[in-house]
DNA sequence: TATTGTTATACTCTATAACTATA
DNA sequence: TATAGTTATAGAGTATAACAATA
């Protein structure tokens, strides 16, 4: 493998998100603050308008986030009124959760908001760029996240790939 | 504003981002950890390679960390020589922190690693739209950090605009 | 006196384990 | 017996404060 290839092939995207996001997140904080809201309020509550009514399971599934977690998350949702859980009729062990009218006005509140972080964020790409990026980044997370055998397989391919390269 | 503007305007990338970056991250947790790195590490790497020599506080600057996270985060990667320490001898005060050629090797393997990881979470966009994804990264996060000024202003901007909207 | 980097420490976030209720 | 959700608790990650060396 030629050195010009190494540099094509393999610079990642991976920690340009990660970077990218950390700079968006950072500021997203005191903007949202003001809101009584944390960004992963926003994802949770973006993930309910997007995607509609889930179980917590699900909802934990899709957030990529323990159980746990989401129970903290949505006991601070509930208490402001942004969402509601109700018990399944089919199975009453589950808790169907879905945004509240008030939930889907904070949440377009916060986004309003956020639009001067994002400007200020994402300042290096103009009007087109950033619409692009958004219908990207939109078609990317529609996607269902892998199941864990899919994840062991890609585990099992990366570090034949780290083999080889050595 | 009628709805459908709402529903134009109001929806930010600054979720998607976080959430996508989280997914990213949890997948390669697994795939890093047998070459003994952190996806933070490997964000430091790749600042390191893109940005060239710094400072740890420019460091700590760029990657948006406390100073005290970077003194951590360099002590791991100096004893697997994957950095160098090197006090400047404009100001001795200062670390001029750059990538060793060992760590360019581990960099390059890690990204090689991480192919699969990215297959997988950008499953649903073609070869085309992440190679305009990755263009638009590397362009977003090229542009220097705003600085505090900046993010104060931009916070006033937001509140006024939350006002406005409720 | 201010700045770079370091150490010690407290705080927040996230995950693991045990519990209740439904199936 | 297994699953959805909850609570309590421990571990990891991150930031705040005091310190040493240099300017």
């Amino acid at each position: 493998m030629s050195p010009d290839q190494v540099e094509q092939t393999e610079r990642r995207s991976g920690a340009l998100l990660e970077y990218l996001a950390r700079r968006m997140r950072l500021r997203s904080e005191s903007v949202l603050a003001p809101l009584g809201l944390r960004p992963r309020h926003l994802v949770a509550l973006t993930v309910l308008r997007d995607a509609g009514d889930m179980s917590q399971q699900g909802l934990a599934g899709t957030l990529q986030l323990d159980g746990t977690n989401v129970v903290g998350l949505l006991n601070d949702l509930e208490a402001d009124g942004l969402v509601e859980r109700r018990r399944s009729p089919e199975d009453r062990r589950r808790h169907v959760v879905s945004l509240t009218q008030t939930g889907a006005k904070r949440l377009n509140e916060a986004e309003c908001a956020l639009a001067s972080v994002e400007d200020e964020v994402l300042g290096a790409l103009n009007e087109n760029e950033r619409d692009t990026l958004y219908d990207l980044l939109r078609r990317a997370t529609s996607e269902v996240p892998a199941t864990c055998a899919e994840a062991a397989a890609c585990a099992e391919v990366a570090a034949a790939c780290t083999e080889e390269d050595r």
